[in-house]
DNA sequence: CTAAGTGCAAATCCTTTGCGCAATG
DNA sequence: CATTGCGCAAAGGATTTGCACTTAG
């Protein structure tokens, strides 16, 4: 098994909702990375982040691990430029800004607006709005600078 | 070659923005076809609508006519929750509202706001804020009526 | 004519699945 | 010790690419 040094995410009362689901140091693990960082990893991203820290967990342990974590509403889903699924492991409303150089998402320091969901009043059309998702789009301080020297 | 009985989109000046494009009638009739639908489809549905219209044009044409579209600011990209590339003729800031039942891709009737744009000032950060996405998450009348019938 | 564009099939990349083995409760 | 979960390798599905053929200019 991986290192057992490190600080493992705690399973709270909350995490158990599904009655038959165990308890695994792989999903420790896991839970406890993705709710420390703050990159919003692919799954790949992750996996290099878990070797970086000495644990060998699967691919596709990684990625069933997620999944049930977004159907439990541990994680979140995050949609990027790329193709790829990414993961936030802070479930709070929040937005994120997209880089438009490096595509990479960063947390967004505006709080959630509940009025924007409110101004989504489709008058004519008969949809119920129920929430929404905002991206700002971006240049990160990091690309900014590698602009500059060009 | 295909039918040639139906309003095909006639190239603006604007899409020759590249000098060496040649002026094929697939062109023509992807881009007539993603500029008349607001279904924002995927290459595949598109191929669908297209079929249905009695035109047989290759997958890797539709992939590389719109993505060289994308490049070139004729179309855009959307991202919906399904996990295809979904295309939008309208290259106008607007915003869309998926639905969370069917995950269809409507246009929203809110204008767009230069506003919220200004909302996300990053003070601390040192990023530059371009522009946002906005997208709205509810429920379409289609799935509202199924959903009563229950 | 001659380069750019097309269409097919093969290749690629991310993600999901099947299954024998390991480990939880 | 019964069953859930893991890890590997294989399958799947969307998109991309290589290449011979077609066609616009």
């Amino acid at each position: 098994m991986g290192r057992t040094s490190i600080n493992v995410y705690k399973f709270q009362k909350e995490d158990y909702i599904m009655s038959d689901k165990r308890n695994t140091w792989q999903k420790k693990v896991i839970y406890s990375v993705i709710k420390e960082l703050k990159t919003h990893p692919t799954v790949q991203s992750l996996i290099d982040e878990l070797e970086k820290r000495g644990y060998k967990i699967g691919k596709s342990t990684v990625y069933r691990v997620l999944s049930d974590a977004v159907d439990e509403g541990i994680v979140m889903n995050v949609y990027s430029g790329d193709k790829m699924e990414h993961y936030d492991g802070n479930t709070e409303k929040h937005y994120h800004i997209r880089c438009k150089v490096c595509d990479r998402i960063y947390d967004s320091e505006l709080p959630y607006q509940d009025s924007i969901t409110r101004m989504g009043v489709e008058t004519d059309s008969g949809f119920v709005i129920l929430s929404h998702n905002l991206e700002f789009i971006g240049i990160c301080p990091n690309c900014k600078d590698s602009l500059k020297s060009l």
